[in-house]
DNA sequence: GTCTATAAAAGGATAGAC
DNA sequence: GTCTATCCTTTTATAGAC
């Protein structure tokens, strides 16, 4: 047998990764199956022994998220939950996320890419969705009495905030949007760090 | 001349409001010509008599929101600003605007569908998204000490919370996150309806 | 499993009649 | 201005050789 279970496996790694990248920084319909196969070293022929169709695709790529985003980084043993939730708080609503990153979060990226799309793409959606939230929870309960709901909404800003940002064209409003986000997101779950002021907020 | 400058003008708007209809429903490349004409009561072959392209429609069916949407409407006499803002966000993070309203928000509804466009619909993109961060501020300002920044990132979870909601498959996480975000957003602006508490939010 | 070749459909855009 | 007819490209998916 010329190909090996493994070789097999690696191909299938090949291709996912490059449909994580391609469908994220494009969106679905403005990537072909030709472009991520050629991105992954292989032709369009072979794609259909590892996936069922396109949208099989799709789904099994946003499911694949927590193995490559921000928040799928595991944290480092010398820092306390406060300091590395504060530092991925940062880095998700930051340029580098949304310009460069070479993986960006789908969830900010293909929001409404998903929502267009078949029940499958967006139960994947929703279950990292909810990772992501947990997460999040679970490091807030180690330090604040930040409560469920919060961590919630302060998530839906989030990917909000890149999602806008990355849509607008002036390179100002883009920076400002996510400085302000990050700001109040800092502060919301309790980890804005103590050389910043606390964001003015107006109460009843 | 059997077709007068009103008849075109009648025409463009119907053109224009079955665009916005579809478009933020299904999505840019999920909505043919075809369709879009087919609603408007013509033929395809007549598209090109009120418009450049599929991408210049799509452009100008986003510029038409103020026209249309939820923040559009005007501020009726017997309300103060701080009633009519809490209604408008309250209305905004509805079920209603994520599953049935005839007309939602592309704000909301196209984020990643226009950032992955030309540049023509993302400025239009960008103008309406700017009024609306401007709307929001000429209200508060009446009422509460609630600053630029607070009101750029409130917006951007009104988008957000809208955009994933939207996405989710589960119909109790979909409400809980609108639910979430309408109480934050409103008590961040300073418009929380007296009845109801205070979110619980950790400052450090 | 991967390749080349091809089938088949969809949809954007244009031509020309009225 | 609007219609019908058509061109043409793109792209998903399949068939069959190796």
């Amino acid at each position: 047998m010329p190909y090996t279970a493994e070789h097999k496996q690696q191909s299938r790694e090949r291709i996912l990764g490059s449909a994580v990248r391609l469908f994220t920084r494009k969106g679905f319909d403005n990537t072909s199956i030709d472009e991520v196969m050629a991105d992954a070293d292989l032709t369009r022929g072979a794609f259909y022994a590892h996936f069922k169709s396109k949208q099989d695709l799709y789904a099994q790529a946003i499911a694949s998220t927590p193995l490559f985003s921000i928040f799928g980084q595991p944290k480092p043993d010398d820092k306390d939950e406060r300091q590395w939730l504060s530092q991925l708080v940062s880095a998700y609503l930051s340029k580098l996320h949304v310009k460069k990153a070479d993986l960006p979060c789908p969830l900010a990226f293909l929001v409404t890419d998903v929502a267009v799309n078949e029940p499958e793409p967006r139960q994947a959606y929703t279950e990292v969705y909810l990772k992501m939230n947990q997460m999040i929870r679970a490091y807030t309960r180690q330090f604040s009495c930040c409560d469920k709901e919060t961590v919630m909404a302060v998530t839906a800003m989030m990917i909000g905030g890149v999602a806008v940002s990355r849509t607008l064209t002036d390179k100002k409003a883009q920076d400002d949007l996510l400085k302000s986000c990050r700001q109040l997101a800092l502060g919301l779950l309790g980890v804005e760090s103590s050389k910043k002021r606390n964001p003015r907020i107006a109460w009843v």
